[in-house]
DNA sequence: TTCCAGGTGCATA
DNA sequence: TATGCACATGGA
């Protein structure tokens, strides 16, 4: 069944099971974008994609209709996925209340630095870092400024980094913009994901969980599981009867259950138990 | 004041 | 290979 349908420069999405553009957005797997009173802007490379949601239907207003058609993933139909997902009991709940999450396919590029700078970081700050770097050196588009380019980012310093709000990731990011410079992004889209984790563990800054987020949303593999401070608490409370902080074990049994399907579970995962967490806050 | 956030790099055993 | 610690920053 096709979800949505070209309409002169917008985008009609029809089956709203399978998009919510609120769970999409603030499921952490995307940090440039604004949340208006009635609408979201979403922000990729140097282009922008307006979401309203009315009615019945999602209008995406963009000038790139087949970027945004491939971002969004339009053409992937996740009533099977969420069927496969759904014959696991623990996930029920988070399916229903977190539905219409989809994963975006975002620039490869600006994934890397993105989750760079997410490392022992909160997404709030992440997005104010991101959002300094754009406006320092991307190119003005003039209601915003597109994500700079790897030639844009060789002319920062390592104190540009810092005045950005970088800390510490300062000298990560300064160093991974040069190691970039011969980057084989092709073997990272043909190859297994063991194989690209060691290519992508070479970079500065980039350990085993931002590799594995720089593979699913980057590069759009989902036999990953990146374990942050959010999956090793949701991992303690639902998985195991010993609690355990050891990263490697986690991950290694959590993609035994879930295989091939783990990065749209991961997604689920930690949006689920960090709205619950932020609502016992409020 | 201390803890925490989509962890990583490095020294040490 | 595994463990422990330092690392910027700002909100709770």
């Amino acid at each position: 069944m096709q979800n949505y349908y070209i309409d002169n420069d917008k985008i009609i999405v029809t089956n709203l099971k399978e998009f919510n553009i609120t769970h999409i957005l603030e499921c952490g797997q995307v940090f440039r974008y604004k949340k208006f009173s009635d609408h979201y802007e979403v922000f990729s490379k140097n282009k922008k994609a307006s979401i309203y949601s009315y009615n019945d239907k999602i209008t995406i207003i963009t000038d790139d209709i087949n970027y945004f058609v491939n971002y969004f993933d339009l053409n992937t139909s996740y009533t099977n996925i969420k069927k496969h997902l759904s014959t696991y009991k623990i996930l029920n709940p988070m399916l229903e209340s977190a539905y219409g999450i989809r994963i975006l396919k975002q620039d490869a590029y600006e994934m890397i630095i993105s989750f760079i700078i997410s490392a022992n970081n909160n997404i709030k700050r992440i997005q104010m870092i991101l959002n300094k770097i754009c406006e320092k050196f991307g190119t003005n588009m003039g209601e915003y400024y597109a994500f700079p380019t790897r030639e844009q980012l060789l002319k920062a310093t390592v104190d540009d980094f810092k005045e950005c709000g970088a800390g510490y990731r300062a000298v990560y990011l300064y160093k991974v913009i040069r190691e970039l410079e011969n980057f084989d992004f092709p073997f990272i889209e043909t190859n297994p994901s063991d194989k690209c984790l060691q290519v992508l563990l070479k970079l500065s800054g980039v350990g085993p969980k931002v590799a594995d987020c720089i593979l699913l949303f980057g590069f759009n593999k989902n036999d990953v599981f990146p374990v942050d401070t959010w999956i090793i608490k949701v991992y303690n409370d639902y998985f195991t009867d010993v609690k355990t902080q050891n990263v490697k074990e986690i991950r290694k049994n959590l993609l035994n259950i879930f295989t091939n399907l783990s990065g749209y579970a991961q997604q689920y995962l930690f949006y689920y138990k960090r709205s619950l967490e932020n609502l016992s806050k409020k």
